[in-house]
RNA sequence: CGGGCUGUGGCGCAGCUUGGUUAGCGCGUCGGUCUGGGGGACCGAAGGUCGCGGGUUCGAGUCCCGCCAGCCCGACCA
């Protein structure tokens, strides 16, 4: 393609709205343009990257069993209502009525859809397994779309759902689904993680995101650099914390006034200790009961480890309201031993032997040297606390780090929701009706793109991985200006030269970005090193003189000079190629 | 949902406090001259419902009210 044919332009500022690297880089260099907040148009350059990782994507779900379909993005309602979801998703469904009031939505997801279609299809047991997926667009009414391509009210998602007699057939296509995913995101030049996720309602099931490692991601989890074990930050494991501060004596409890101190660090500042000293308790509803939820100051409740725990009751944080409901809960001044709670779940690092600083439940009012077992009960053990930087790891021991990421894939073994909700039956070998048994398995492309160019740019521009870059080559060409006949016909020639590369280039099944504008160095450099192509090859009047073109590995700075034969014609195709994109000297 | 900020040619911004003729600047775009290996210089030009609506005033980009849009922070860890 030649840039003096091409659409779009590069921006030397980035609109104001944008704030992270990729977000920047994408829009300065024509990839995309904002259409509206959290919407975005795909311009020719951006195109052909998305295009990129779709393919790639295709090739894989291809080659591990899927089959290719499309879905209705735009989805009556009255199907979501059939699970119940319309309500589940409220606000962030983008909705619509037709002509006649009936009430559509713009496709989020598409579990409802696909099963109405599979449902429709009276399978039977010789009909499965079977593996579905689309790449298409989906919408999501963000309360805040933020970080462009990553937070988006409209993405590009491959979304696969596959159908099974029972829950060992699913665990193979899980895995496979599992596999191809890895060798999808290895494709993408993603430094990624495959982490252990919350199971959630659902419970038990086996459930994996992945997870692109960035500053900029929205999702915490913990990964053992040691033995790569790796989690979700609400599924993650330690191993128990040994607490320093067991003791074999402990003194007898005793009252501390701590007016207006409802805060851990306020009361570890006021009686000069560390927050690791003190108590933390949280209250939570437990199907109507109170509980209670101890851990250590300096640590946060892990609500999911909570719900776990508690499992099948149901398991809310106090609000607002509860408080007022329950005039006796003094926030801000609880303590293990309060007398209406009737279950008290524990971190395991608050054992036997500690002693703590607590809300003595009383208003304005601590009590020091609380310790377990004298003072108050504990009702259930638990690693309760989230995950945190240094925590021993579950499986060696070594210390974990918690990592920023951006969710870029997620497998899930959904089970029979959908296909009991949506009446998905095959029959059985005696003939009987069986709710299939599903699995789910998204990837967010769009995402992709936008977590690629976190991971490879510099201040520069982006670098693209070859597998992705909208061209396999910058070509750069630089005729120069000149008066005497003799430099006129340099340069003439020098761009003859260039038209010529480009041509040879593309027959040689190279992909090639030529800067043929009549401007600058300085601005067709600068566009190069923002656009990102991973290879740029420069041939001017100087090089050209003395037989070569320049290679500029874009990722690594490398330069060297390519030989340009004296008819370039004449050059072998095949090892040009391997010069060019290999670097080969 | 709460708080804050912003809205002025395609992009980035100034002007608003203290109302006053023709609304400026940089980048970009178009024409020209020069320049020609890292966003070069100069000359000229086009391009604006100052987010929308109402109000105050002789007069509103500027002050007031309402609305819309966008951005940032927060949204129960006691």
């Amino acid at each position: 393609m030649k840039m003096t044919q091409q659409f779009g332009r590069t921006l030397r500022e980035a609109p104001a709205d944008a704030d992270i690297a990729s977000h920047q880089l994408l829009i300065r260099a024509g990839y995309i343009r904002r259409l509206a907040s959290g919407i975005y148009a795909w311009l020719p350059l951006g195109q052909r990257v998305l295009s990129k990782v779709a393919d790639i994507v295709r090739a894989e779900m291809d080659a591990s069993g899927g089959q290719e379909i499309t879905l209705p993005i735009a989805q009556p309602l009255e199907l979501w209502a059939r699970t119940g979801r319309d309500q589940t998703y409220g606000p962030l469904m983008f909705r619509m009525e037709d002509r006649k009031g009936a009430g559509f939505c713009l496709s989020p997801t598409a579990e409802e859809a696909i099963t109405a279609v599979v449902a429709g299809e009276s399978l039977s047991y010789r009909d499965l397994p079977v593996n579905l997926y689309q790449i298409n667009w989906k919408y999501r009414d963000e309360l805040r779309p933020r970080f462009g391509l990553l937070r988006a009210r409209e993405f590009l998602m491959k979304d696969a759902y596959s159908f099974h007699v029972d829950n060992d057939d699913l665990s193979v296509t899980y895995q496979k689904m599992f596999s191809a995913y890895c060798r999808i995101f290895d494709q993408c030049s993603l430094t990624y993680r495959a982490v252990e996720a919350q199971a959630g309602e659902i419970g038990g099931e086996v459930n994996h995101e992945f997870m692109a490692a960035a500053v900029v991601g929205e999702d915490d989890f913990v990964w053992c650099r040691k033995c790569d074990y790796a989690a979700n930050i609400e599924a993650a494991q330690r191993q128990s914390v040994p607490n320093s501060k067991t003791q074999e004596k402990v003194s007898d409890p005793e009252i501390v006034n701590t007016p207006g101190l409802t805060s851990i660090d306020d009361v570890a500042a006021h009686l000069d200790v560390g927050p690791s000293d003190l108590l933390k308790c949280i209250a939570f509803d437990i199907d109507g009961d109170l509980g209670l939820a101890v851990i250590p100051g300096d640590r946060e409740v892990n609500e999911y480890a909570l719900i776990q725990a508690l499992a099948p009751r149901s398991v809310r944080l106090f609000d607002d309201e509860d408080f007022v409901a329950h005039p006796d809960v003094f926030k801000g001044y609880l303590g293990p031993d309060f007398s209406g709670a009737s279950i008290v779940v524990a971190d395991s690092a608050v054992a036997e032997g500690t002693s703590w600083i607590t809300g003595a439940n009383a208003v304005n009012q601590h009590r020091l040297n609380v310790c377990v077992g004298r003072d108050f009960l504990v009702s259930k053990w638990i690693d309760l606390a989230v995950a945190a930087n240094g925590d021993p790891c579950p499986r060696c021991g070594e210390p974990l780090s918690v990592d920023r990421g951006i969710e870029i894939g997620h497998v899930f073994q959904l089970g029979t929701k959908y296909s009991e909700a949506l009446e998905a039956n095959y029959v059985d070998e005696s003939g009987t009706p069986q709710p299939m048994v599903m699995g789910c398995y998204g990837i967010g492309v769009s995402r992709i793109v936008s977590a690629v160019v976190e991971e490879h740019h510099d201040e520069n521009g982006i670098c693209w991985p070859a597998a992705l870059a909208p061209y396999d080559v910058h070509l750069v060409v630089l005729p120069g200006r000149a008066k005497t006949p003799e430099q006129i016909a340099l340069s003439e020639e020098v761009e003859r030269a260039g038209e010529e590369l480009y041509r040879v280039m593309t027959e040689a099944g190279i992909s090639v970005l030529f800067d043929d504008r009549d401007v600058s160095p300085g601005v067709k450099f600068a566009d190069a090193d923002l656009l990102g192509m991973p290879v740029r090859l420069t041939l001017g009047a100087k090089g050209f003189a003395r037989g070569v073109v320049e290679r500029l590995d874009r990722a690594t700075g490398e330069e060297r000079e390519l030989a340009l034969a004296d008819d370039i014609l004449s050059v072998a195709l095949t090892e040009l190629r391997l010069a060019i994109l290999a670097g080969a000297a």
